[in-house]
DNA sequence: CTTGACCCTTACGCGACGTGAGGCCCTATC
DNA sequence: GATAGGGCCTCACGTCGCGTAAGGGTCAAG
């Protein structure tokens, strides 16, 4: 069942030069070859090719691909969804940009004019060299990774109780911060802010600061969200939104 | 008001080389020279390295990026409008990516093997000259373009307030539906599950069907939740949690 | 035994800059 | 007014991920 490059190629989609390139630089060679020198491609190299391709449409330099996938700690599922997590920022760095075509179109149906910050906003607080360093320090910390990705892996049903109860712990210790009186812009009701916030992202995958402040500010909001968390201990949710604000503002 | 290189750089984040390339190439010359020859950035060349960075970011080679805005008949609202237009096909893609992981994910999880076509299903279907083709095609056809285009235009740039109306009016929906007697495995009943996830997609990115089932039973684990929404209508918690069942199980 | 589709290697080209090198300009401080 | 430090200029070569021949073997079909 071996296959041929052009073969390959067709299949992924990608070009019989790419692949005689990733060849050449030893970031996918094939396992076999033909007796005539023919490149002969395995299931196992089409496995590493999808994964180079992956990393690949995230804007790895092939380079980092190797070494990535060369680590002899590589685990598949845990790149998987790292792959996801780099998808997600990815999604959330175009939404913010439809906003910015957006509010550039309704400036100029307004007339009035965008400061010259405004225009390049978007672009600005975009680094695209993030995912390397992100990637780096994710696999840097191979061992911690792991087990924390471990814990993500499995959503039984059964753990949506888990992932509530984890949330309603947090939510008393807010509750328990206000009743002992610590302001929410102390260090220590941020620190819990930021476990949520966390605590969000590991479940939930990816919650900016900023977007934790949106939450904050819409269970204001929302007066059902104010009652429930109120039960709780009246005025926490004014107390949350706070602690989570000043957690936006702080470390930036 | 002029800005010197490094001014321009900093402000749309991009490089002084960067912009000492686009002068080379006649894409971007600022308007004004100092004496001692330094380049001086107006506004209006401001406003044209936006574009240029639009484009950019969309995948434009800067030869085309020229051409497109030395365009006699270049339409600044036009532009923008493509330009949303092919950042929410972007968004797409990205989606049909996370969900590749995600089966890619599953099928691990699960031991069953992909097959060679399923594996690079996503990759293969995507061809990013399509843009270019797009683009003139675009140009060709300003007047019908300008039409539909109109529609999609504004987005308000607040609010929270909308965004709970907006989830609201759905979960009001539901209670309709059920008051109704729809059952909540009925494709009505699951449409409105999946404009529900969809809104949550759109406002808060991401949110597979998988995690969207796990929503709806975390409404039915937490006693807080349920009564809030029991709360528009007894039952209705039950209801949704469901219809999103439902919607979380079909389509696959 | 030829034809045409496929494969090989070698090598140069290109787009969008990064990265110096070498030198002028400009303000500030001694 | 001399010098230091930062910013600006123009070459010019390097890099990355291939595209694109050039020149030549391989292989199944006719």
């Amino acid at each position: 069942m071996a296959l041929t490059v052009s073969q390959v190629a067709k299949l992924a989609g990608t070009s019989v030069r790419a692949l005689h390139h990733y060849d050449e630089i030893g970031l996918l060679c094939p396992t076999g070859r033909s007796e005539a020198g023919y490149r002969l491609y395995e299931q196992e190299d089409l496995q590493r090719l999808q994964q180079v391709l992956f990393f690949k449409e995230l804007g790895f330099p092939l380079e980092e691909i190797a070494r990535i996938l060369g680590d002899p700690a590589f685990d598949l599922r845990a790149a998987l969804r790292m792959q996801r997590q780099m998808l997600e920022e990815r999604a959330v760095r175009i939404r913010a940009l439809i906003e910015a075509v957006d509010r550039t179109l309704q400036s100029i149906e307004k007339g009035t004019a965008m400061t010259k910050e405004e225009m390049f906003e978007v672009f600005g607080d975009f680094d695209p060299t993030k995912y390397q360093d992100e990637a780096e320090q994710r696999w840097g910390e191979t061992d911690a990774y792991r087990e924390s990705a471990k814990r993500t892996a499995r959503y039984g049903k059964q753990d949506w109780q888990k992932i509530k109860a984890e949330g309603d712990a947090i939510q008393q210790e807010l509750a328990d911060a206000m009743a002992a009186g610590i302001a929410p812009t102390d260090a220590r009701a941020m620190d819990l802010a930021e476990k949520h916030r966390k605590y969000l992202e590991r479940w939930f995958y990816k919650c900016p600061r900023e977007m934790h402040r949106g939450l904050g500010e819409m269970y204001m909001a929302d007066a059902r969200f104010t009652e429930n968390i109120d039960r709780l201990r009246p005025g926490l949710a004014a107390y949350q939104r706070e602690a989570f604000v000043a957690n936006a503002n702080r470390s930036e």
